[in-house]
DNA sequence: CTAGATGATTCTGC
DNA sequence: GCAGAATCATCTAG
């Protein structure tokens, strides 16, 4: 304070002596020429870049997302997923799910593309302004701060292109999860294991049901033929590693189905009941009781 | 939370 | 094209 507190009126004066001089306009053109030809005036802007085809990429994809564009629940993505997928029947609760977790994507998306904006504008104003004010003292051209703007805009664009990729990613993560059927397995009901367990260890010394039985026995355990053949394929490949593992569970099976067969009662409400018998000359595993 | 179980997928050989 | 084998991703019991 005592430095400046003196010469703060001094300082003022000369500073508008300066601004008020005769020459001041005709000094300011020739500086404002001279740097908009040197080093300092700013470089390789180029006004009319070509639109970023890595950006029409992801804005179409947002747009095809429904994530940009107008707000739809993420329908059509929902929609493009129950055709990708084929499954009508459990697809309605897991598309509800596609569609929140896609809703919430789309709200951060516009709101972090909002706050973006927003601070760009603020920010362009607050600089723009500075410049202006500053160009009272300092030579700066329009130009230069139109400059300035662009490249304040082609920075925060940057920003923007960086969240449109996020967002994407997260819409990829999220479309790649719901697409994966292994994402969405479910163990198989009780009875359904039982039924095709029954049918295994009756046949253990041929595991390898015909179309026909394959059939039927989906239709009984309510799942699909691939599915029945998936079960069948693992089941031969996990037994054949490790029979003593599964010696308990071939007992247990095999001890019901002799049981079934001994007492062909009226109690089996089974009666179209596919487990044939073991024709197949295989030797089959043996029963030893505890 | 973790290990084991389990349904699905992918690759390979026949 | 099918079966076996390996592997992945999820489910589930403890």
């Amino acid at each position: 304070m005592s430095l400046t507190g003196g010469s703060l009126d001094q300082a003022q004066a000369r500073k508008h002596a300066l601004n008020c001089h005769r020459m001041k306009s005709a000094l300011f053109g020739v500086l404002c020429e001279i740097k908009e030809k040197s080093a300092l005036n700013i470089q390789g802007v180029q006004q009319d870049d070509p639109p970023d085809p890595h950006t029409m990429r992801l804005d179409n994809m947002l747009l095809a997302e429904g994530v940009a564009g107008p707000d739809k629940g993420g329908a059509s993505a929902a929609a493009a997923l129950a055709a990708a997928e084929g499954t009508p029947d459990d697809g309605s609760l897991e598309h509800a799910d596609y569609r929140e977790k896609l809703a919430q994507i789309r709200q951060i998306y516009h709101v972090e593309l909002d706050k973006c904006e927003q601070t760009c504008s603020e920010f362009t104003s607050h600089v723009t302004n500075l410049l202006r004010e500053q160009s009272r003292t300092r030579p700066i051209t329009p130009n230069e701060i139109h400059q300035m703007v662009a490249i304040i805009h082609r920075k925060f664009s940057a920003i923007e292109m960086q969240l449109k990729q996020s967002t994407c990613e997260a819409v990829m993560i999220l479309r790649s999860r719901f697409l994966d059927a292994r994402r969405k397995r479910r163990n198989f009901s009780k009875q359904a294991v039982e039924i095709l367990n029954e049918y295994f260890y009756s046949h253990l010394a041929n595991p390898y049901p015909t179309e026909e039985v394959k059939e039927e026995l989906a239709k009984r355990c309510s799942i699909t033929v691939a599915q029945v053949a998936n079960w069948f394929g693992n089941k031969r490949i996990r037994y054949k590693k490790n029979i003593t593992k599964f010696q308990e569970e071939a007992n247990s099976y095999t001890m019901k189905t002799a049981v079934d067969a001994a007492s062909v009662s009226s109690l089996s409400s089974q009666s179209d009941s596919p487990v044939t018998p073991n024709s197949e000359g295989y030797p089959a595993i043996s029963y030893t009781p505890d």
